[in-house]
DNA sequence: TCCCATAGTTCGGAATCTCAGAACTATGGG
DNA sequence: CCCATAGTTCTGAGATTCCGAACTATGGGA
Protein backbone atom coordinates (compact mmCIF):
# COMPACT_ATOMS: atom_id res chain seq x y z
CA UNK A 1 0.00 0.00 0.00
CA UNK A 2 2.01 2.71 -1.32
CA UNK A 3 1.66 6.10 0.76
CA UNK A 4 -0.97 8.42 -1.04
CA UNK A 5 0.03 11.26 -3.63
CA UNK A 6 -1.48 14.67 -3.14
CA UNK A 7 -0.29 16.95 -6.38
CA UNK A 8 0.61 20.42 -4.90
CA UNK A 9 -1.81 23.07 -5.80
CA UNK A 10 0.26 24.61 -8.13
CA UNK A 11 0.34 21.31 -10.20
CA UNK A 12 -3.42 20.99 -10.27
CA UNK A 13 -4.69 21.46 -13.81
CA UNK A 14 -8.12 22.23 -15.32
CA UNK A 15 -8.73 18.99 -17.21
CA UNK A 16 -7.98 16.96 -14.35
CA UNK A 17 -10.71 18.65 -12.52
CA UNK A 18 -13.22 18.34 -14.80
CA UNK A 19 -12.62 15.04 -15.70
CA UNK A 20 -12.65 14.48 -11.98
CA UNK A 21 -15.89 16.09 -11.64
CA UNK A 22 -17.32 14.59 -15.32
CA UNK A 23 -18.76 11.74 -13.25
CA UNK A 24 -21.87 12.40 -11.54
CA UNK A 25 -21.02 9.57 -8.83
CA UNK A 26 -18.13 11.37 -7.83
CA UNK A 27 -19.48 14.84 -8.05
CA UNK A 28 -22.23 13.80 -5.82
CA UNK A 29 -18.88 12.54 -3.84
CA UNK A 30 -16.96 15.52 -3.89
CA UNK A 31 -20.03 17.49 -3.34
CA UNK A 32 -20.82 15.45 -0.08
CA UNK A 33 -17.18 15.91 0.85
CA UNK A 34 -17.18 19.40 0.59
CA UNK A 35 -20.62 20.62 2.21
CA UNK A 36 -20.31 17.85 5.44
CA UNK A 37 -17.48 20.00 6.92
CA UNK A 38 -15.04 18.77 4.93
CA UNK A 39 -14.24 15.20 6.28
CA UNK A 40 -15.64 12.25 5.41
CA UNK A 41 -14.83 8.54 5.61
CA UNK A 42 -15.35 6.08 2.13
CA UNK A 43 -17.79 3.97 3.69
CA UNK A 44 -20.12 6.53 4.39
CA UNK A 45 -20.47 7.54 1.13
CA UNK A 46 -21.36 4.18 -0.69
CA UNK A 47 -24.56 4.59 -1.25
CA UNK A 48 -25.27 8.12 -2.68
CA UNK A 49 -28.37 8.62 -5.01
CA UNK A 50 -29.61 5.43 -5.50
CA UNK A 51 -27.33 3.53 -6.36
CA UNK A 52 -24.81 1.36 -4.56
CA UNK A 53 -21.03 1.72 -5.60
CA UNK A 54 -18.70 -1.29 -4.88
CA UNK A 55 -16.03 -0.83 -2.95
CA UNK A 56 -13.28 -1.04 -5.40
CA UNK A 57 -15.25 1.59 -7.59
CA UNK A 58 -15.22 3.86 -4.15
CA UNK A 59 -11.75 3.25 -4.19
CA UNK A 60 -11.06 4.57 -7.84
CA UNK A 61 -13.24 7.31 -7.11
CA UNK A 62 -11.48 8.36 -4.12
CA UNK A 63 -8.00 8.00 -5.99
CA UNK A 64 -9.18 10.20 -9.22
CA UNK A 65 -10.40 12.84 -6.77
CA UNK A 66 -7.39 12.68 -4.79
CA UNK A 67 -4.89 12.84 -7.89
CA UNK A 68 -7.20 15.33 -9.27
CA UNK A 69 -6.10 17.65 -6.27
CA UNK A 70 -9.69 18.09 -5.02
CA UNK A 71 -9.54 16.07 -2.01
CA UNK A 72 -6.88 15.01 1.12
CA UNK A 73 -7.05 11.40 2.17
CA UNK A 74 -5.20 10.23 5.24
CA UNK A 75 -5.63 7.29 7.36
CA UNK A 76 -7.13 7.76 10.77
CA UNK A 77 -6.74 4.15 12.60
CA UNK A 78 -8.23 1.53 10.55
CA UNK A 79 -10.89 4.56 8.29
CA UNK A 80 -10.00 7.41 5.80
CA UNK A 81 -10.59 10.50 7.00
CA UNK A 82 -11.29 12.76 3.45
CA UNK A 83 -10.99 16.75 3.17
CA UNK A 84 -12.20 18.31 0.34
CA UNK A 85 -9.51 21.14 -0.68
CA UNK A 86 -12.24 23.56 -1.91
CA UNK A 87 -10.26 26.44 -0.25
CA UNK A 88 -6.80 26.11 -2.16
CA UNK A 89 -8.88 25.05 -5.15
CA UNK A 90 -11.00 28.21 -5.11
CA UNK A 91 -7.97 30.09 -4.86
CA UNK A 92 -6.47 28.96 -7.95
CA UNK A 93 -9.49 28.57 -9.86
CA UNK A 94 -12.01 31.07 -8.82
CA UNK A 95 -15.64 30.69 -9.22
CA UNK A 96 -14.84 26.91 -10.71
CA UNK A 97 -16.08 24.63 -8.12
CA UNK A 98 -19.15 26.60 -6.78
CA UNK A 99 -19.90 26.54 -10.68
CA UNK A 100 -20.07 23.24 -11.36
CA UNK A 101 -21.43 22.02 -7.81
CA UNK A 102 -24.39 24.59 -8.32
CA UNK A 103 -24.92 23.27 -12.42
CA UNK A 104 -25.46 19.63 -10.74
CA UNK A 105 -27.41 20.62 -8.01
CA UNK A 106 -29.60 22.84 -9.88
CA UNK A 107 -30.18 19.68 -12.35
CA UNK A 108 -31.15 16.88 -9.95
CA UNK A 109 -34.18 18.01 -8.70
CA UNK A 110 -35.75 20.33 -11.43
CA UNK A 111 -36.97 18.81 -14.37
CA UNK A 112 -40.82 18.71 -14.89
CA UNK A 113 -41.48 21.65 -13.24
CA UNK A 114 -42.69 23.40 -16.22
CA UNK A 115 -46.26 22.44 -17.65
CA UNK B 1 -25.19 12.16 -43.60
CA UNK B 2 -27.67 12.53 -40.75
CA UNK B 3 -28.66 16.25 -40.02
CA UNK B 4 -27.02 17.04 -37.24
CA UNK B 5 -28.67 16.89 -33.48
CA UNK B 6 -28.24 19.92 -31.37
CA UNK B 7 -30.47 19.01 -27.72
CA UNK B 8 -32.68 21.61 -26.14
CA UNK B 9 -30.79 23.58 -23.51
CA UNK B 10 -32.98 22.28 -21.15
CA UNK B 11 -31.83 18.68 -22.21
CA UNK B 12 -28.21 19.92 -21.58
CA UNK B 13 -26.40 17.71 -18.94
CA UNK B 14 -23.34 18.61 -16.33
CA UNK B 15 -21.40 16.01 -17.40
CA UNK B 16 -21.56 16.13 -20.67
CA UNK B 17 -20.25 19.60 -20.69
CA UNK B 18 -17.75 18.69 -17.96
CA UNK B 19 -16.59 15.44 -20.26
CA UNK B 20 -16.44 17.73 -23.51
CA UNK B 21 -14.24 20.49 -22.35
CA UNK B 22 -12.20 18.12 -19.57
CA UNK B 23 -9.78 17.24 -23.47
CA UNK B 24 -7.58 20.19 -23.59
CA UNK B 25 -7.91 19.91 -27.36
CA UNK B 26 -11.48 20.63 -27.00
CA UNK B 27 -11.62 23.15 -24.45
CA UNK B 28 -9.29 25.26 -26.94
CA UNK B 29 -11.83 24.61 -29.75
CA UNK B 30 -14.77 25.90 -27.91
CA UNK B 31 -12.54 28.63 -26.53
CA UNK B 32 -11.72 29.75 -29.88
CA UNK B 33 -15.13 29.92 -31.44
CA UNK B 34 -16.33 31.99 -28.33
CA UNK B 35 -13.92 34.18 -28.53
CA UNK B 36 -14.19 34.33 -32.28
CA UNK B 37 -17.47 36.01 -32.38
CA UNK B 38 -19.03 33.02 -32.42
CA UNK B 39 -18.83 31.38 -36.19
CA UNK B 40 -15.31 29.36 -36.88
CA UNK B 41 -15.06 26.83 -39.88
CA UNK B 42 -14.00 23.41 -38.58
CA UNK B 43 -10.42 23.45 -40.76
CA UNK B 44 -9.56 26.78 -39.24
CA UNK B 45 -9.13 25.10 -35.89
CA UNK B 46 -7.09 22.21 -37.06
CA UNK B 47 -3.80 23.30 -35.97
CA UNK B 48 -4.84 24.98 -32.27
CA UNK B 49 -1.63 25.21 -29.97
CA UNK B 50 1.62 23.20 -31.08
CA UNK B 51 -0.49 20.00 -32.42
CA UNK B 52 -1.78 19.53 -35.56
CA UNK B 53 -5.26 17.50 -35.37
CA UNK B 54 -6.50 15.33 -37.53
CA UNK B 55 -9.61 15.75 -39.51
CA UNK B 56 -11.30 12.67 -38.16
CA UNK B 57 -10.37 13.59 -34.71
CA UNK B 58 -11.58 17.21 -34.82
CA UNK B 59 -14.49 15.81 -36.42
CA UNK B 60 -15.50 13.68 -33.42
CA UNK B 61 -14.77 16.47 -31.23
CA UNK B 62 -16.69 18.81 -33.05
CA UNK B 63 -19.67 16.18 -32.43
CA UNK B 64 -18.42 16.31 -28.42
CA UNK B 65 -19.26 19.49 -28.74
CA UNK B 66 -22.45 19.69 -30.44
CA UNK B 67 -23.99 16.93 -28.68
CA UNK B 68 -22.95 18.36 -25.07
CA UNK B 69 -24.92 21.50 -26.55
CA UNK B 70 -22.09 23.91 -26.10
CA UNK B 71 -21.95 24.40 -30.55
CA UNK B 72 -24.39 24.72 -32.79
CA UNK B 73 -23.44 23.89 -36.74
CA UNK B 74 -24.54 24.65 -39.76
CA UNK B 75 -23.74 24.33 -43.08
CA UNK B 76 -23.24 27.16 -45.30
CA UNK B 77 -22.29 25.94 -48.65
CA UNK B 78 -19.42 23.35 -48.92
CA UNK B 79 -18.00 24.52 -45.09
CA UNK B 80 -19.42 24.19 -41.65
CA UNK B 81 -20.44 27.43 -39.54
CA UNK B 82 -19.82 26.98 -35.58
CA UNK B 83 -21.54 29.20 -33.22
CA UNK B 84 -20.71 28.43 -29.70
CA UNK B 85 -24.06 28.24 -27.72
CA UNK B 86 -22.62 30.49 -24.20
CA UNK B 87 -25.29 32.61 -24.11
CA UNK B 88 -27.91 29.98 -23.76
CA UNK B 89 -25.50 27.86 -21.77
CA UNK B 90 -24.51 30.63 -19.08
CA UNK B 91 -28.12 31.47 -18.76
CA UNK B 92 -29.18 27.61 -17.33
CA UNK B 93 -25.29 26.85 -15.37
CA UNK B 94 -24.59 30.84 -14.54
CA UNK B 95 -20.86 31.44 -14.36
CA UNK B 96 -19.72 27.51 -15.74
CA UNK B 97 -18.54 28.29 -19.08
CA UNK B 98 -16.52 31.18 -17.67
CA UNK B 99 -14.81 29.65 -14.77
CA UNK B 100 -13.87 26.65 -16.93
CA UNK B 101 -11.96 29.31 -19.63
CA UNK B 102 -10.53 31.38 -17.63
CA UNK B 103 -9.20 28.29 -15.45
CA UNK B 104 -7.56 27.11 -18.58
CA UNK B 105 -6.51 30.62 -19.58
CA UNK B 106 -5.04 30.78 -16.18
CA UNK B 107 -2.93 27.74 -16.77
CA UNK B 108 -1.28 27.57 -20.32
CA UNK B 109 0.89 30.69 -19.74
CA UNK B 110 1.78 30.85 -16.54
CA UNK B 111 3.67 28.09 -15.01
CA UNK B 112 7.33 28.97 -13.77
CA UNK B 113 6.27 32.56 -13.08
CA UNK B 114 7.58 32.39 -9.14
CA UNK B 115 11.32 32.21 -8.55
C1' DT C 1 -22.94 18.20 -68.14
C1' DC C 2 -19.12 15.93 -66.13
C1' DC C 3 -15.19 16.12 -63.34
C1' DC C 4 -12.44 17.80 -59.81
C1' DA C 5 -11.25 20.25 -55.45
C1' DT C 6 -12.64 21.30 -50.94
C1' DA C 7 -14.77 20.32 -46.33
C1' DG C 8 -16.42 17.02 -43.26
C1' DT C 9 -18.10 12.38 -41.96
C1' DT C 10 -17.93 7.49 -41.25
C1' DC C 11 -15.42 3.06 -40.87
C1' DG C 12 -12.18 -0.05 -38.64
C1' DG C 13 -8.74 -1.64 -35.66
C1' DA C 14 -5.33 -0.70 -32.00
C1' DA C 15 -4.63 1.39 -27.64
C1' DT C 16 -6.52 3.14 -23.53
C1' DC C 17 -9.89 3.72 -19.87
C1' DT C 18 -13.61 2.09 -16.77
C1' DC C 19 -16.34 -1.02 -13.98
C1' DA C 20 -17.00 -4.38 -10.52
C1' DG C 21 -16.11 -8.98 -8.39
C1' DA C 22 -12.44 -11.52 -6.01
C1' DA C 23 -8.43 -11.66 -3.48
C1' DC C 24 -5.31 -9.09 -0.69
C1' DT C 25 -3.37 -5.73 3.03
C1' DA C 26 -3.52 -2.89 7.08
C1' DT C 27 -5.26 -1.58 11.57
C1' DG C 28 -7.46 -2.22 16.03
C1' DG C 29 -10.07 -5.02 19.44
C1' DG C 30 -11.07 -9.14 22.11
C1' DC D 1 -3.22 -14.72 18.20
C1' DC D 2 -7.14 -14.33 15.51
C1' DC D 3 -10.91 -12.02 13.70
C1' DA D 4 -13.65 -8.00 11.93
C1' DT D 5 -13.53 -3.78 9.55
C1' DA D 6 -11.98 -0.47 5.94
C1' DG D 7 -9.66 0.13 1.75
C1' DT D 8 -6.55 -1.30 -2.03
C1' DT D 9 -4.92 -4.01 -5.83
C1' DC D 10 -5.66 -7.49 -9.44
C1' DT D 11 -8.02 -8.99 -13.37
C1' DG D 12 -10.85 -9.55 -17.33
C1' DA D 13 -14.92 -7.86 -19.96
C1' DG D 14 -16.89 -4.00 -22.07
C1' DA D 15 -16.84 0.82 -23.45
C1' DT D 16 -14.11 4.97 -25.29
C1' DT D 17 -10.75 7.30 -27.83
C1' DC D 18 -7.59 8.03 -31.50
C1' DC D 19 -6.28 8.43 -36.27
C1' DG D 20 -5.54 6.82 -41.13
C1' DA D 21 -8.27 5.43 -45.04
C1' DA D 22 -12.30 5.46 -47.58
C1' DC D 23 -16.52 7.85 -48.35
C1' DT D 24 -20.15 11.75 -49.12
C1' DA D 25 -21.70 16.32 -50.13
C1' DT D 26 -21.29 20.85 -52.24
C1' DG D 27 -19.77 24.17 -55.61
C1' DG D 28 -16.83 25.76 -59.46
C1' DG D 29 -14.98 25.37 -63.74
C1' DA D 30 -14.03 23.23 -68.73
Amino acid sequence: MRPLFHPAIEDVRPEAILHALADPARAAIFASITQAGCVQACAALSSLGERVIPKSSLSAHFKVLREAGLIRSERHGVEMRNHSRCDEVEARFPGLLSAILNAYAGVKGCEGAEP
